[in-house]
DNA sequence: AGAGTTATGTTCGCTACCGCACATAGTGCG
DNA sequence: CGCACTATGTGCGGTAGCGAACATAACTCT
């Protein structure tokens, strides 16, 4: 592909340490990630991992009913398909791609032989692995007692952290999908985000036109995580 | 202690490969866990990790507030204190006894060590590492679609899985601090439940009589989250 | 037995969100 | 241009759970 991203982009992938680095240039294949893409179902043992680059990704329980909520995020800091050396191989959630973009993908057996190294591959995910379970249960913590509002602004902040730019391509049908909660309650919250002027939006296009202003709105639950993602994978002298 | 509880009642300890086994017994010193002792705080590095026998354990996250929610049930399936081997060494959250009983109690240097020989130790802790996130998981999509009744009935499961017979020990107020709800709620919900003849309860004393009852009226969430713990771990020829 | 404490039951007004129905406005495509 | 489609806006009745205040009942301690 005439421009490929920089591998290195991705957080996990720029922690290597350069020996390690050399050997994963090779098995690393970048594939385009198109928005609703299922990468993988519900209880199917995965065949790959992706690290995303300028992609995002949604982990996300479909109920029986057909309904849904989002349980985490992974985007460029990530990788998609911890229960491959996790051990379980599947999980009973859905991993769909929210924002069209690129990654690099690495098949299930060359992930798993490299974590069985027990080196500092292994280790790097295994403290991604904790900071995206702080998120899962930070989710479920501001799913329980925070406003809409609160966790409109808290998703608009994750997925802005995850992406280059201000712009977010993302109807409103969807975020309340991600949100599990009524798209015409996400209507109303963003509207009174518009109002404020803190993002302005029209047919599938936001733009946050100011971020501190959706920081002093969104729960404590954006800055645990977001903490806690700084403090296990402190960013790199990256590119 | 006169009447030591066997060791390998903690599944996970049961779980260990004969060698490990002859190893780990000196590792291990038997602890008293008394209702609402804190295992460990937001932000503290850890000291020790815990392998609940009778005891069950809630990691709950509490908020500026004051509020609370629970995020996972520890039992004697699993352990207490996976952020030392997933190597962030501390949480957000806290750990805290939900109902009183013993465990064993191993120190931070030796389950770090032991966990990184990389050997089954460490395979089994991820595997339980994954059910627990599968329960984290699990607890979002409850908390966002789920009534109050069916998560009180997914929560006194939960319980009652990891408990010796049928009766838990336990206030009402308490359940409402674990699903971050009011004790009110409680009571109502509770109140059906009893009317329906699935549960029977004085003062602090909860006896389930009717256990498929309680299956029957909660959500998919109870099953999905058992099936995943039985599928990672599946049951050895215990004690 | 009596007093204080803890656990549970009940009521009331309030709010956020739901489900539904429908209105409006950009966008793409013949 | 005009039509169909998609995205967003709005109104309305319904309800689950909230916060607060208060009632009752059981257990504890002296």
């Amino acid at each position: 592909m005439e421009n490929s991203p920089d591998p290195k982009k991705n957080g996990l992938l720029a922690a290597l340490p350069e020996t390690e680095w050399r050997h994963w240039r090779t098995l690393l294949e970048l594939v385009d990630m198109p928005l609703g893409q299922v990468l993988y179902e519900p209880g199917v043992t995965l065949s790959k991992v992706y690290f995303p680059v300028t992609s995002i990704v949604s982990l996300l329980y479909v109920m029986e009913s057909g309904a849904s909520a989002e349980i985490a995020v992974v985007g460029k800091e990530g990788i998609v398909g911890i229960s491959l050396f996790m051990g379980g191989e599947s999980t009973p959630s859905r991993a769909v791609v929210q924002s069209a973009g690129q990654g690099y993908c690495v098949s299930a057996q060359m992930i798993k032989d490299e974590f069985n190294q027990a080196g500092p591959v292994m280790h790097v995910l295994l403290r991604y692995t904790q900071a995206l379970i702080t998120q899962m249960a930070q989710t479920a913590v501001c799913n329980r007692h925070h406003s809409l509002d609160q966790q409109l602004c808290r998703w608009l902040l994750l997925s802005l952290d995850r992406l280059e730019g201000s712009e977010l391509v993302m109807t409103q049908e969807l975020i309340a999908n991600m949100l599990g909660v009524r798209r015409e309650g996400v209507t109303e919250s963003a509207l009174k985000l518009q109002n404020a002027g803190f993002i302005k939006y029209a047919r599938g296009r936001i733009t946050v036109l100011d971020r501190k202003g959706l920081e002093r709105r969104t729960c404590e639950c954006y800055a645990v995580v977001k903490n806690e993602y700084d403090r296990l994978l402190p960013p790199r002298l990256a590119t």
